[in-house]
DNA sequence: CGAAACTTTGACCTGAATCAACTCGGGTGG
DNA sequence: CCACCCGAGTTGATTCAGGTCAAAGTTTCG
């Protein structure tokens, strides 16, 4: 059970198999030092509780307070929560919850879901470490539901340290609006796929946009462990389990991305590129 | 060429028909009272320059500034720029521009989109008087275009005016966030509906917004004027014009709505209702 | 080790797209 | 004032992408 990832990513304490980015306090069994790569084992010892500042955390230049000066970003800081680690399938937030705040992802992963009136849930977004959710509650209550999709951990903005903090830090200001504006973007052109794409464009885009939001991370950018379903998936993207799992064969055969299970090997990620945004949709 | 509106909303210049706020210019042709609701006959003169405050504004209490003491308000209001009235069809902001700010609608009506790079649209919304829209370009850059669908204008509230307020009028921020949340929770909304929904029940969800949307502004929320085509209203509910046109024809039969062109008279609003909510989608 | 949850595969069906006429209404210019 | 034109809207015939149903694998995890 190996995996890559950069040494200086690993030294600031960042493992890419669980995606936990408090290795050091992890039990690692095995590694091999090679041209600025390290192949980790790793198992057990989660829930160790430990303060890890935003400056220490390896994912601050993606994170919020990337934006900061020093200065503010001490200020920041101490208004963030780390909340203990989460087991997959578990609720951050549901439905309906009085906004609390904003949550960036530490480790792990997330979906947030909408649901219908009749039961029916529709997956909205997926978040992966570093990236702040939770922009549907800003409006008194969260509309969607926030759910680990495997063993996670997230840092919690609270809504009165965004008040207080907002005023001091303007920077930080621009930074949410920034961000709510990429998550409204987001969901736009989520409109956009939903509407005029083919199933298969639609899935391209899913791995394009995956592919290229995990190399930002350190991670690998071609071999990519999903963590959601295949229903979460055809979810998302508007389809079928079925049809996801019939694509994902298509893919296979015409050599563009090996699919095992949960595992992905993108092969020719500009073939991908192009389907997306290849002429024309449906 | 008849309509009606309550009478406080008149005296204080909201024309139904053609919604322009500046009735009080207007070449005001006939009318007659009756329990509390005029008919009125409007015509020409467009254009007429004339400052307007917020607080006279027949929209107020349902525009940005709603939320404002009348201080505030005050503060407020030398911050908003009227923009001259725009002809049908015409750009207030496109794809790429700078963003320059947030815009309400005065009068008439917009719809944003979204460009596929090959140059398919998509319709993302649409915004009837007092409502706000741009928060698509608060991260640097405009990501869809506005465009006018009928005779329209707007306020502007410049980026920099933005920077400037929300600092000294915590209230205003909070609304702002919250405009800004609403926009993502109905994108997200439309997601489920584009994914999960039938065409039939796409366009009831669409008449029944229209229709809470247009009661909200003091307008009919039976008998609608659709300022938008077929094909604008099929793109945005994610089918072509073709089925628009046949699922009016449905509404016809089965009672539910009468369809005219243009003109919509909904004649069993429960029905459509319960359309949207009922037992699952597709 | 075994149950439950997830995936894959096949056969079949259907809702909405596509393509192609045709109609209607409003504006224009002679 | 009317003939013409053009874009918007309607209607019908046909097609097919992707959904549905069913059943057999395959992980995963207690």
């Amino acid at each position: 059970m190996a995996n890559h990832l950069p040494v200086d990513r690993l030294r600031r304490g960042l493992c890419t198999r669980c995606r936990i980015n408090d290795i050091s306090v992890y039990n690692v069994r095995k590694y091999l030092s090679n041209v600025g790569f390290l192949y980790v084992a790793v198992s057990s010892g989660f829930n160790i509780p430990m303060k890890l500042t935003c400056r220490d955390c390896s994912l601050a230049e993606l994170c919020l307070p990337r934006a900061l000066s020093p200065d503010d970003m001490e200020q920041f800081e101490t208004m963030v929560d780390q909340r203990p680690a989460m087991a997959r399938g578990n609720f951050l937030y549901q439905t309906g919850d009085v906004f609390g705040g904003l949550y960036a992802v530490k480790s792990g992963s997330f979906k947030t879901t909408i649901s219908a009136s009749d039961g029916e849930d529709q997956v909205t977004g997926f978040y992966l470490p570093g990236e702040l959710f939770g922009f549907d509650g800003f409006d008194d209550h969260y509309s969607c539901s926030a759910v680990a999709l495997e063993h996670s951990s997230v840092c919690e903005l609270p809504l009165s340290s965004i008040d207080q903090l907002v005023v001091k830090l303007p920077n930080l200001r621009r930074e949410l609006d920034r961000l709510m504006a990429r998550e409204i973007t987001t969901d736009q052109s989520m409109l956009l796929q939903l509407s005029r794409r083919t199933a298969e464009q639609r899935l391209a885009a899913f791995l394009v946009s995956l592919s290229l939001r995990f190399r930002q991370r350190g991670f690998s950018g071609t071999e990519l462990r999903l963590s959601m379903s295949r229903y979460d998936i055809a979810n998302y993207l508007g389809l079928t389990a079925e049809t996801v799992s019939r694509l994902f064969k298509r893919l296979k055969e015409h050599h563009l991305a090996l699919v095992n299970g949960r595992t992905v090997i993108i092969q020719d990620f500009e073939a991908l590129h192009r389907q997306v945004h290849g002429s024309g949709g449906r």
